[in-house]
DNA sequence: ATAGTGAATGAATGATTGTTCATTCATTGA
DNA sequence: TCAATGAATGAACAATCATTCATTCACTAT
């Protein structure tokens, strides 16, 4: 009888192709924190995952593939974690909104090397249609969520704030917070920015504001 | 006698040190606004500036050089201008906190392509000492003058809100909003994205806000 | 065992890059 | 008018890059 497959050896040579894009997109991501968009090359990305030249022309065919790939897979996490966060909060439209915006410090999402690749395809995104694409039908969708939101809770509670504004601006903050996680972590933690875009919601829904 | 001086041919193949810079950084953030800061090379600023090849290293030294300065350049006039703003608003502290937070929305400041030099650069800040360097001490700077003037407005109005978090919340929102602006310009404008910037403070100081 | 399959390698290639420097040319003082 | 000065040029260079592909090797089915 032969042994049992279920057990992969510990050094495998060979991997299905799910698994290798899935480690070749956090080589980049690491590489993109590390060395930075510019200068991350073919040779810095295969050289993070400990493995050879060629991998990435192999699963990805183009460097630019593996980009969009990498940036879709940040964006399509973001996107998989506010949706739960959505289903499983409260009821209340109040609560939904303060759970969605406390995803955007969430341990799974407020990485400094994910806030890094977020910022780096930013910071190309005036020139890169692709990247411009892909980043602003993701934000898009989650402002639309935010809004419609924000709108039962100004029903609700007959604030005088317009439920557009109230969205667009939490969301700019907590992108600025980032930011400032990202330049000076050692002055801005996770649970601080969290704090300050919090205290914003309690500001413009005072009657809401549970704690 | 000789022909007065004062009028510069129309075609001056040389032109001072000063000028020279100063016409290749605006070519950098040119370039750097069309092609990205990874794909902006010696070639495109210098065609840009439609000078010729050397002219960069002649007058920079090096490309890192030229970047640098081109990001020095774009946090100087950003602090000059709101230094501006801030000597010339009202004597209120409420009144120089509004007409600071306008500066990021000034003609002079909030332009396309200066926003995407301010994201380029923040996109590598990561992983380039001197870029995060010139970053974080620009904002530092100016987060603690705003934080001032929310202390101040905090104090007379009697608000319960922490200074250091309205002033870390705007800057915070303002920045979020360049990405708007930046990303999607036809659906975020400047004007609009003062308003929402105005609407939080208001917001936050109630007693204040004017109109 | 063994042949067959395809994942992985890494040296080689051509294109692109930043930098250098001998040369050209506009400008100025005598 | 004519040297003298130094700003500007652009061809040449070495380094680095993404990509290719013949080869190697691990795994699976027979």
């Amino acid at each position: 009888m032969s042994q049992t497959v279920t057990k992969p050896r510990a050094k495998r040579r060979t991997a299905s192709k799910q698994q290798r894009q899935a480690q070749l997109i956090k080589a980049t991501i690491r590489s993109i924190a590390k060395h930075g968009l510019s200068e991350t090359t073919m040779a810095t990305v295969s050289s993070e995952a400990s493995l050879s030249q060629g991998i990435i022309n192999l699963h990805f065919q183009s460097k630019e593939r593996l980009l969009e790939e990498t940036l879709i897979h940040v964006v399509s996490e973001y996107r998989s974690v506010w949706c739960k966060a959505m289903d499983s909060a409260g009821d209340s439209a109040y609560e939904k909104l303060e759970a969605l915006a406390a995803v955007d410090f969430d341990k799974r999402i407020c990485q400094r090397n994910k806030l890094a690749v977020w910022f780096a395809f930013w910071g190309e995104s005036r020139s890169r249609l692709t990247y411009r694409k892909i980043c602003t039908e993701s934000s898009r969708e989650y402002r639309d969520v935010l809004t419609g939101l924000c709108e039962e809770v100004i029903r609700q509670g007959g604030y005088k704030v317009r439920a557009g504004h109230v969205a667009t601006g939490l969301l700019a903050m907590n992108g600025g917070l980032w930011l400032d996680m990202l330049l000076s972590p050692a002055e801005m933690s996770a649970q601080q920015a969290q704090e300050i875009s919090l205290s914003y919601l309690w500001g413009v829904f005072p009657a809401h504001a549970s704690s």
